[in-house]
RNA sequence: CGCGGGGUGGAGCAGCCCGGUAGCUCGUCAGGCUCAUAACCUGAAGGUCACAGGUUCAAAUCCUGUCCCCGUAA
């Protein structure tokens, strides 16, 4: 069972290696400009491979897990799905649901796991299997491998490095499982950490969190949800600014209101943060495309003193 | 036909509302200054103003249609 992105290699490793009789994915949803459907592209995976797709809107649903059970799995292996799976689902393959999780559990349970462990500043992360009980991400641990997170990481590189990590990790899970030999060790939930599932708004930038929180979370957010501000245009419309990940700390920064505009220059636009200062390196207007800070101060008036804010105010 | 931006010399933008053959910053090329330079000075090249049709004496600018790019919603 699985839908990110994060699970394809995984899933084309397994249906080369056992036989898969069936995957489990989120229904097509409408995304994009025009609202078309989009499929999973691990359906796509499947469909080539002729695996049958199964597309519940509500996998706790009883018929829904009838039919899961009557394609009568010995196990259910579930990275990246979006769905939770009830007891009854779990219950169904005679040797248990295993899922892969992008983080070092128990710390960041829950969906955003990739970004929280970047914007938490930890030095590492990596994948951790698990015997899935009821309570979400909270089973045995019988699998985890480690990798160092790098001062440049971003969302998308972790997230490309754990998905290819995954595959070997799970073979040798399955390996283990078939010789009888896995075992599992129990979380320590007092560590346990949460990162809930992640919105558009929370890419909004608010100017007065100190900028190495920021900066860290601009990485971490980044490609998924974007980070971003708004600032007024040359009408005075306000318009909403993409930040992407080319962001650096700024020191000596005092006595200036958040989200000011501290110094424009070839090399980067600085604003003030609630403690020190960000420069940005690449920005993007909305409608426009995606700019170096050069680029961008030579069409767009930018200058010191101007603000940059959000448009939601948040609490 | 979800909502909203936008397509103007190589790059980023202004001009469009109040029609009269195009401007700014940067880049490129040539020359100069300089020990030197991404700095400075002088000059030059480079644009069917996305495409098609319409209105008009005249359209980047107004009207209609088409294509393309970008942001964003469930």
């Amino acid at each position: 069972m699985g839908t990110g992105e994060i699970a394809l290699p995984t899933f084309k490793r397994l249906a080369d290696s056992v036989t898969l009789i069936g995957l489990v994915t989120q229904p097509d949803r409408p995304v994009g400009r025009r609202s078309k459907p989009q499929a999973p592209r691990i359906k796509a995976e499947a469909l080539a491979r002729s695996i049958p797709v199964l597309q519940p809107e509500d996998v706790r649903h009883e018929s829904e897990i009838s039919a899961i059970a009557a394609l009568d799995p010995e196990l259910i292996v579930v990275m990246a799905y979006g769905q939770i799976l009830t007891k009854a689902l779990l219950a169904v393959p005679s040797r248990g649901c295993f899922n892969i999780h992008a983080s070092l559990l128990p710390r960041h349970r829950g969906a955003s796991c990739i970004q929280a462990a970047i914007a938490a500043g930890d030095r590492e992360s990596g994948i951790s299997i698990i015997k899935m009980v009821e309570r979400l991400d909270a089973g045995d641990v019988v699998m985890t491998e480690r990798i160092g997170l790098s001062a440049d990481e971003t969302g998308g590189s972790l997230h490309d490095r754990l998905g290819e990590m995954a595959p070997e990790l799970t073979m040798m899970c399955i390996e283990k499982l078939a010789a009888n030999t896995l075992t599992g060790e129990p979380q320590d939930h007092e560590l346990a950490t949460y990162a809930p599932q992640l919105q558009r708004l929370d890419g909004q930038i608010d100017w007065r969190l100190p900028a190495e929180v920021l900066e860290r979370r601009i990485r971490a957010y980044e490609p998924w949800p974007g980070s971003y501000t708004h600032f007024k245009d040359g009408r005075g419309r306000p318009r909403r600014l993409k930040i992407f990940a080319d962001v650096s700390v700024s020191r000596d920064v005092r006595g200036v209101a958040p989200g000011e505009v501290l110094s424009v220059s070839s090399s980067g636009i600085t604003v003030a943060c609630g403690d020190g200062g960000l420069v940005l390196n690449e920005l993007q207007i909305e409608g426009g495309r995606r700019l170096s800070a050069a680029e961008l101060i030579r069409g767009n008036a930018v200058e010191p003193g101007e603000g940059f804010f959000s448009l939601v105010s948040s609490p």
